[in-house]
DNA sequence: TTGAAAGCGCTAACAC
DNA sequence: GTGTTAGCGCTTTCAA
């Protein structure tokens, strides 16, 4: 069992304050007072409680995470640069996945709440959830990734512009000499589905290509949806023909690439495709993908930064303003679109 | 600001105890005022501290996670698996990355140790920490997993049995009529690389075949190291000649992979090659690899459940034995071996 | 069935 | 420089 400071006052007949002056590195303690502390400290591999540090100064030093999907490289990455910047102020990480699942992500809030978590970082899978207004509306520093809520309230994001990743997209298909572009985008009603899906309909406009609404589908983030999706586009291909698919995420264009195999196209003689998020750790994927992607670590780090601001600015009666810090995609050229 | 039990029984002109048990559902207590603190409550909307409860009950409900790196595949589904079953008790984790560092592990330790976690998950890098063997001995509970640490008291662990996956790995490609197998392990003062080239010895040992330790090379899991490895097996090989090559990591078995295009062979024509937890979420993968494999949720689901046991015996003067749970790894063939 | 009070381990204002 | 004390929000024993 641990020792207290009660403990080691008694057993070094002093006052608790004084070991607790020690312990925190106050000036105000005689030199060799403080020595005789230490040594015992250090003798007795004292460690101080942070719950009771926490319960009285109202500060956890925790920070929580809601994600979809801890498996996801894309969220992995992003924990990593947000733990990069946290660690460095002895902030820990309280993990939680959502496994895409509204309800679980409620209760995640809640149980975090309860924590008493400083702060909060939170990859939404439910974009109208009424719990985090609640939250925020009691002071607790919340920021957005990857997904953006409805709410009536200003709040932190950071998150790459969708609408200009599927306009680099879309142009560099158009580029190649594609007109006829099929698209899979997930659910239209969170921000992930939705603006992509607005980015593709733009880019073709501002081309002066009219959208055709037979090549578009919509699946849901997952692999199975995005093998559907294509076969369907692949079965009404004589009416509606395409040259070459966006396709919104990274595991339905993997389900697409697989739907495309499997009744006998190749990529991308038959079919340029055009993934997002795609991940090719080996190097080894063949044909290599053509993608969208972020630079997670990055969205990481700024995400810690502004939580750190957030936090610093809490004294304070008004923080500086929310915002919403939207990163630049980029397009990483591959094999699988070719000039047409 | 979120009320306390305090506010609440002053405001209701009760005392703090009737609104504790109404919170926690203790019977001892009179229906209408039941009801009348419970519309309060909701009404109000108020949440619990678990920063006091924790102080005052000593357990926080919370399970510290260690691990060298969040991105890797293996390491999101074990989390997964444990979170499955530690979230069904309201156990929250606390998940730390050590980026494979033996100093930012023993920060950790210390930081969490602070917090006062209820148990902790390691999949160490340090196998001669000092710091872990002061948590057990302070009555923690510790599981390991992945690799072992050397220590001289008895503990917990969940893995699977490395040198029986070496073994299987290796007789595979006898089978196929291999005799000159070359092998590329990770640090070989963790079980996770000296448990591996047992495996290895033993199965060439067992076949009749004396083992060449120029065909040996040690790395440190990363793709680099797999990398350069391979360049040495085949400069060597004129001398050393091999038909196949066992790497047993993930990483290093992309980078074995590379390095043997880039010398412009092909992969099984010229060496057959048996990966490590390789995980071709796409299925692209060409060649496919053939590789030793583990069935990560599963064992997270063995942590999650052995940890709640601990957590179960605490209070009882002496806990059941500790216990080493070997899982038996899977080979799963592909295309990156054939027959000789 | 309800209330008063002690105490979990710590910080910090105040007194000496 | 050092000690005393109140109190953070909660649980729980004991008394009423």
């Amino acid at each position: 069992m641990n020792k207290t400071l009660k403990d080691v006052a008694r057993e070094l007949n002093m006052s608790i304050s004084t070991i607790s002056r020690v312990v925190n590195n106050k000036d105000n303690v005689n030199e060799k007072t403080r020595d005789i502390v230490m040594a015992y400290l250090e003798k007795h591999k004292y460690t101080p409680n942070r719950v009771a540090k926490s319960l009285k100064e109202n500060t956890t030093k925790t920070i929580g995470i809601i994600i979809p999907d801890i498996c996801e490289v894309l969220f992995g990455q992003i924990i990593k640069g947000i733990d990069q910047i946290v660690s460095q102020y002895d902030y820990s990480i309280i993990l939680v996945d959502s496994h895409e699942d509204k309800h679980k992500e409620e209760r995640c809030l809640e149980l975090l709440y309860e924590q008493r978590i400083d702060a909060l970082v939170l990859a939404t899978v439910n974009s109208n959830g009424s719990k985090v207004l609640e939250l925020i509306n009691s002071g607790l520093a919340v920021v957005f990734i990857d997904n953006l809520p409805n709410l009536s309230v200003p709040y932190d994001a950071v998150l790459i512009d969708n609408t200009a990743a599927s306009k680099m997209a879309i142009n560099h298909l158009l580029g190649q000499g594609h007109t006829q572009i099929a698209c899979i985008v997930g659910s239209t009603s969170e921000t992930t589905g939705g603006d992509r899906l607005l980015g593709y309909r733009l880019a073709l406009e501002e081309a002066g290509i009219s959208v055709n609404e037979n090549l578009i589908r919509v699946g849901n983030y997952k692999e199975d949806t995005g093998y559907s999706c294509m076969e369907e586009l692949i079965r009404n291909r004589g009416g509606q023909p395409f040259t070459a698919v966006y396709v919104a995420a990274e595991m339905m264009t993997f389900g697409a690439i697989k739907a495309i195999g499997s009744h006998g196209m190749s990529i991308p003689e038959d079919i340029s495709v055009v993934g997002f998020d795609v991940h090719d750790r080996a190097g080894l994927m063949l044909p290599s993908i053509t993608t969208m992607r972020q630079d997670e670590q990055q969205i990481g780090k700024l995400v810690g930064e502004l939580l750190m601001k957030r936090l610093s600015e809490r004294e304070q009666a008004q923080g500086s303003p929310k915002q919403k810090i939207l990163m630049m995609p980029f397009l990483e050229v591959k094999s699988s679109t070719k000039q047409i």
